[in-house]
DNA sequence: TGATTTAATAGTAATAGTTACTAATAGCGA
DNA sequence: TCGCTATTAGTAACTATTACTATTAAATCA
């Protein structure tokens, strides 16, 4: 594992980021800071810092992944209309996790939580 | 909207199938019932069964889209090591549905929960 | 029943998102 | 500074899905 100029660059880009941006956005955000990054380099990079546990990865139905500069348990919410994808602090996201591991015996890593309607702003139009 | 025999095979296989298959594997199993069935027409049925309600679509965080005969409200469980989808009766979604409808002002549609983790088998190995 | 209409089909081409490959580059330890 | 090797840019390949097109067949109507 090396430390590199464009692992950096892919790292600040999403932590800049508020809109939970998919890799073709994170390569164009890089892009503007380091003309000549590579979109596999992007990619690649992508990957290592969500094993690393620095960003997240999350999975937006009917859609490619995005990525997530809040790496702590919490859930998201995309609006059919605009497309937006928010983030939607839920703090009841462990007590459900407890619940299902205790049920089913499964050991649980993860949990995607996924809401999909219609924002706040889109019903106001 | 016209009653095809390739539209009743795609969802009965669906509905023979309690293994939340992806599109490639509805089109195999279409196949040995159907063998003249196209890989197209199993995806534009399995998308009309899902706009009537019919079927449920299933994101898999890092893989392709999955199908659901069950449409109820539940959750999903994927084990990293064997890559079994299961579902998860958790009957406080509802719960949790309704708190972020009321707390954020967004009108929910869906909701998509996924647990990754280990399953039961694999943890015995 | 048979003709007509048009949605749905099979088969193929095209696209989007992502990963793999390869020669060149650049971190970093000795 | 040298040498090793992880990482890179650029491109090709791959996978999942959608679009296209001529043909077929389900439902409507004469």
């Amino acid at each position: 594992m090396r430390n590199t100029a464009q692992r950096d660059t892919v790292l600040k880009v999403v932590e800049a980021s508020c809109d939970h941006p998919s890799a073709e956005t994170i390569y164009t955000r890089c892009r503007e800071i380091m003309p000549e990054i590579s979109l596999g380099t992007v990619y690649r990079n992508l990957k290592v810092l969500v094993e690393l546990g620095k960003i997240r990865e999350v999975s937006i139905l009917n859609a490619g992944d995005r990525y997530d500069k809040t790496v702590g348990l919490h859930a998201h919410f995309r609006c059919k209309r605009c497309g937006c994808v928010l983030d939607v602090p839920a703090n009841d996201l462990e007590t459900l996790e407890k619940g299902v591991e205790s049920k089913t015996g499964f050991q649980i890593d993860g949990t995607e939580v996924l809401f999909v309607g219609v924002c706040d702003k889109c019903r106001a139009i």
